[in-house]
RNA sequence: CGGGAAGUGGCUCAGUCUGGUAGAGCACAGCGUUCGGGACGCUGGGGUCGGAGGUUCAAAUCCUCUCUUCCCGACCA
């Protein structure tokens, strides 16, 4: 491609609107545009640095066995009433209506879709196993589309789905994907790591997460230092703690004034005490029902494992003057004591013993309550969130914490869909049973920008090989000068018959721009004709993630090239 | 949805408090000089100041409504 004739908008100035560094970088080189919040359009550039990923994903798939295909973006919302998700999406599910007046909803995920297709294609077991994907936008109305290409609504993604006749074969296949995904993500030059996850709205038994590890991730990851255990902190599980309250004989149960002390931290630095002595009463809604739920005062709820606890579809916290309208109860002053509503405690409550809790009195508190004597919840578990104090619940080793973008997430589904829509085979024993099934998703679009958060300084991005829109570019500083064009397009001919993806930069722009510009573009390799051309008729070759520079003569420059760039793929 | 900020040539912004018929830099077009890390000079094109309504002799500026975008939050009582 040259330069001079590509629609490539680059620009000094960062975007006012862009926050975070892929966004910024993304904008000024000219790779997307923003069309309305969370919308994007991708210019030649941009397109071409997510075909790269494209490339990847689609060889490692189909090495892996899967096949593609192309479904509808629009779906009807008749299948996503027999999959029972109509009702339990949410507004993410971007629903409309046909001139009919029949449902529709722009595809957020294709389970409803394939599984048709299944249960339409598939009738025996000699068919199995099958894994369907594609690589298509999606689309998922998020309440807070940010940072450019990492959330947005519409987005390209790679989803498969994976058919088998038991969970055996499914377990197979799970395998089989996972590591595709470590193929694909390593191939993608990404730092990343493949963690326990939720299975979220996708539903499922079993999951992990890949996350590329950067400091703008909008998750957070436990990671183990001594074993293999990572996680992501909505999953991680506490399966062992330590409680050093059983020393103490109970105390009696005492009402005390405590004046103003709403927040755990005042209740405890009043009464002289830990803030782990307390505990902490929020109030939920869950599923539209009031709830409270009991933690320790040093430790945060974990909505997500609450969620899964109660096997509950949606869960909002109530703001305090809801607490006073709706149950008369005073926000602040909360506790498991002769408590009005259903009471649900983190296992780590019941194992308090005269603890603060407050008396559901404005300014009041209970000191020496103990769980199982005073009150009793009507459900304990694993809610609350894992934090620094905790070991590997693995291991027991140290645990890190670390910030990560998920890229890839995959799940083993089961028989969700399958039942729900009646998705059969024939087995070999002749029964009639459901599809065990996988899926497995790619956010192609945000491992773009992911690459870019982890690849880049102050100059630009630093493309990794594999993801680079183009491979080399070269600098011709001399373009009205017929021998630098000559050099120039002895150049571009030369690697481009080797198969390389060159950028020549054609233009008639001084040196500082172009100079620039490549930086910026994050092209790996740069060729220059300049001054070194002049007086020894070679070319400077510059590596951009190491600024290391060599002088090459024409001749040697595309083999050299053609080797360097083959072997770091 | 709650809170905050912002909408003025393609981009980054000033002008708004204190009303008087719109500016800078970048980008773009032409000419000339320049040419290894985002040059300079001259000339030029381009804006119903997000939209609607109102106040006023007069509105980018004041008032009301509205749309859009960005940031924070939507778990710690």
């Amino acid at each position: 491609m040259r330069y001079s004739r590509m629609l490539l908008p680059t620009s000094k100035e960062t975007p006012a609107e862009a926050e975070v560094v892929s966004h910024q970088l993304l904008v000024r080189g000219g790779f997307i545009r923003k069309l309305t919040s969370g919308m994007y359009t991708f210019l030649p550039l941009g397109y071409m640095a997510l075909q790269k990923v494209t490339d990847i994903v689609r060889q490692e798939m189909n090495r892996a066995g899967a096949q593609e295909i192309l479904m509808p973006m629009v779906q009807p919302g008749d299948l996503w009433q027999e999959s029972g998700r109509w009702q339990k999406y949410g507004p993410e599910l971007l629903r409309f209506r046909d001139r009919h007046d029949r449902d529709y909803c722009l595809g957020p995920t294709h389970e409803e879709v394939v599984t048709d297709i299944a249960r339409r294609e598939m009738q025996s077991y000699r068919q199995l196993p099958v894994n369907l994907y594609q690589i298509q936008t999606k689309f998922r109305d998020e309440i807070r589309p940010r940072f450019g290409l990492m959330r947005c609504r519409e987005f390209v993604m790679k989803d498969a789905y994976s058919f088998d006749v038991d969970d055996a074969g499914a377990s197979q296949s799970y395998e089989i994907m996972r590591e595709a995904y470590h193929r694909i993500f390593t191939r993608c030059g990404l730092d990343f790591r493949a963690v326990e996850a939720d299975s979220g709205a996708i539903g499922g038994s079993f999951s992990h997460e890949f996350m590329v590890l950067a400091e703008t991730g909008e998750d957070t990851l436990v990671i183990c230092s001594s074993c293999s255990y990572a996680a992501n902190v909505e999953k991680a599980a506490i399966t062992a703690y330590s409680s050093d309250f059983s020393q103490e004989p109970p105390a009696d149960l005492v009402r005390i004034e405590t004046p103003g002390m709403k927040k755990v931290e005042k209740v405890a630095e009043f009464l002289k005490v830990q803030p782990r002595k307390v505990i902490k009463t929020l109030l939920y809604y869950i599923d539209k029902a009031p709830v409270a739920v009991l933690v320790r005062g040093d430790r945060v709820v974990q909505p997500v494992k609450l969620k899964n606890l109660l096997g509950a579809t949606d869960i909002t916290p109530m703001e305090e003057d809801q607490i006073w309208e709706q149950l008369r109860l005073p926000a602040g002053y909360l506790g498991p004591v002769g408590f009005p509503l259903q009471v649900v405690a983190d296992q780590e409550v019941m194992d308090m013993v005269n603890a603060i809790a407050g008396a559901n009195e404005k300014g009041h508190h209970y000191n020496g309550v103990n769980p199982g004597r005073d009150f009793q919840p009507d459900i304990t578990g694993d809610l609350r969130q894992i934090d620094t104090s905790d070991r590997c619940p693995s291991c027991g080793g140290d645990l890190k914490f670390k910030e990560g973008i998920e890229v890839g997430h995959i799940f083993k589904l089961g028989t969700g869909y399958s039942d729900a829509m009646h998705a059969t085979f024939q087995d070999s024993d002749g029964l009639e049973k459901s599809f065990v099934m996988g899926c497995y998703g790619i956010g192609v679009s945000r491992v773009v920008a992911a690459a870019i958060e982890q690849n880049h300084d102050s100059k630009g991005i630093i493309f990794p090989l594999p993801l680079a829109p183009f491979q080399v570019i070269i600098l011709n500083l001399g373009p009205k000068d017929e021998r630098y064009c000559q050099a120039s397009e002895r150049l571009y001919t030369d690697l481009r018959s080797h198969g390389l993806d060159v950028l020549l930069d054609d233009r008639d722009e001084r040196p500082g721009s172009k100079f620039n510009d490549a930086d910026l573009l994050g092209i790996p390799y740069r060729l220059t004709v300049g001054k070194i051309f002049e007086k020894e008729g070679r070319v400077e070759l510059r590596v951009r993630k190491t600024g290391v520079t060599e002088v090459l003569t024409l001749e040697e420059t595309g083999p050299y090239l053609v080797d360097l760039v083959q072997s770091a793929l």
